[in-house]
DNA sequence: GTAGCATGTGTAACCGGTTACAGAAAGGCC
DNA sequence: GGCCTTTCTGTAACCGGTTACACATGCTAC
């Protein structure tokens, strides 16, 4: 029962309407609408007045009138953790693009990642007229679904894909991330691994990488560190890892930002990177490529996430496409962050 | 003469409406719509019913029909030139959650830094509904202000203060920012600077920033680099400065971003940071005070500069109050990255 | 018994556009 | 001139809610 606003705001005057048009011109509404939409039913002489008189009245249409007449709006609705993490930020940004290039406008709530405020947000976006609604994993407050379905709007996770859930995922398969992550590392020979996280508690898409990286055979120990997402969060971790007094050989980190965070704490702590301590990071943020060492890192497709999540919806909306999941391959970048470990000779078979 | 969009999308079967309600519930549309908002003109027993017909039919009030009795939406649109760099999410960040703190809503669209895009994205917003605008700098097509005029819209331009301007301002004095930030270099001892910038040509906050370091005195040379704005660009800014002959002693770079990328740049080239090249930053973005060397940066207050932003707009909305500008101040962060240069005690007076 | 009031409900106008339909005006053709 | 088109315009219903106002109750108070 959501509390009406008033909107008490200064209502100045009145604004102009379509009616006062109508009537400085002469004409009825009908016309004038006409020519507001670019109707040839209009004879020119009549069309020349009626612009005449929108110009002079700096008439601007009602965007709610129409869309109450066309049935609705252009507006799509994304729920995300947080805008302020590169990853977001990067995966929005592509969305944003192509939902604008259909004519699809994007309205954005926040979540902090909590479940609760994740429901009341996507409750605002409905009620705002969003025709579909984009969230992130599939750790969701249950009463989410039927009430999209009340407002006719689709949901789409994204960041995860599992064929098997109940709404169209467009991701990637974040346990096999997590396995392949690990694999290269122990490919390389490092079997004392610490694996570095955000808080788990409402990330699905953390806990799927973990699992996959714990999934792996051969690892001698696999230690878990949960932290903040953030550079921050990374110092954090690097620092609890060199306290550990049989200090893991690579840091495999859920996150480019809590990767960084933590190779500087390593620098600065004095250890020579990669060689004191191999570090891996996941999404692929602009800076890993560049950094010093470059970070080696699981690549996430988020552009093209976005692109795919846009056009699924756009499809959708325009002629009832059912939306399609769609599974994303991530891809190892080997960069300079990772190798061997200094023992590697005698671990490696 | 924005096209109509006719919404050709799926209209299954057709949508509940209050007035099914009622009919099924035995009573009037007004009853309904009492009940729907809570008002306490309903006996107890009545409400009881509709209440259960609600549930029964999963009646979702149509939000634009309820928005236009109202009068208008609760959205503000934010016309940035990026998500995808840390200062603006962090801005945006701040700003959602102070407009979700008052009821509004956010809208984005982003412009790539193009005036012409900005323009027809503005527009967009304003026929979404937005009964507010915010944008980046002062910098924009001349017709802005005239199109959310004719909406009833105020503008806010953001990341920069002049009192003088014709929209409110709520930012900071970009000038005095360059100066200081160059003041800061001059104190140290350097003579031989150089100034790493984005794309300028739609930019104007760089290009003050900018200004305002050249009205520094007594500097002995002041070169430009103008690049990308990303990491990437840092790289590109720093390798270009090491090329040159003479090469600068200080890097000012008037993004962290770019200024994180130059200092990997500088690394991988061998130079040992701050002893051999100073480099400062701009914005003050989460992770540049754990870098290794920690970045010493102006560091700028977008996250009052969002909730400024908000409240202003919300306080207009809500009575009428003008929006106020706001000057909001940058404040130096010395870290590690900046120290004297190697002949300072020769420069030094 | 009726004036007086609070309470609950319905009717219908309204928000600002769009559009089906009807009708008027103008031109073509026999 | 009469009839049929074609072209343009207006009337009014409609989208899905909200709400001013009128009206019907039931109760108290004189």
């Amino acid at each position: 029962m959501p509390e009406r606003k008033p909107l008490k705001g200064k209502q100045p005057s009145r604004r102009i309407t379509l009616r006062d048009v109508a009537r400085e011109a002469g004409v009825s509404v009908a016309t004038a609408s006409r020519v507001l939409n670019g109707s040839p039913l209009v004879s020119p002489a009549t069309r020349e007045d009626v612009l005449r008189v929108f110009a002079e009245l700096e008439f601007a249409p009602d965007p709610l009138a129409r869309a109450l007449n066309a049935g609705g709006t252009n507006t799509v609705g994304a729920v995300i953790p947080t805008i302020n993490h590169a990853i977001f930020a990067a995966f929005l940004e592509a969305l944003e693009a192509t939902l604008d290039a259909n004519g699809y406008r994007l309205l954005i709530a926040t979540t902090g990642m909590d479940r609760r405020v994740e429901l009341e947000r996507a409750r605002s976006l409905l009620e705002m007229g969003a025709r579909a609604l984009i969230v992130t994993g599939l750790d969701h407050e249950p009463e989410l679904t039927s009430l999209a379905k009340r407002f006719g709007a689709p949901v789409v996770a994204t960041s995860i894909y599992e064929a098997s859930a109940s709404m169209p995922t467009i991701g990637y398969d974040n346990v096999e991330l997590g396995r392949q992550a690990m694999r290269h590392l122990l490919d390389l020979g490092h079997r004392d691994v610490a694996v570095v996280t955000g808080p788990t508690a409402q990330n699905d898409r953390a806990r799927f990488r973990i699992r996959g990286a714990e999934s792996v055979e051969g690892v001698r120990s696999l230690r878990k560190i949960e932290t903040e997402l953030s550079v921050g969060g990374g110092v954090d971790a690097a620092k609890r890892a060199l306290a550990w007094d049989r200090r893991p050989t690579a840091l495999l980190c859920v996150t480019d930002l809590v990767a960084l965070g933590a190779m500087f704490q390593l620098q600065r702590s004095g250890l020579s990177l990669p060689r004191d301590m191999a570090v891996m990071g996941f999404d692929h943020i602009s800076w890993s490529e560049h950094s010093h060492p470059r970070l080696t890192c699981m690549s996430l497709p988020v552009v093209a996430m976005g692109h795919e999540s846009a056009q699924g919806i756009c499809d959708f909306l325009e002629d009832g496409t059912p939306i399609p999941s769609v599974r994303l391959h991530g891809e190892i970048k080997v960069r300079g962050s990772t190798c061997p470990p200094p023992d590697a000779s005698r671990a490696s078979p």
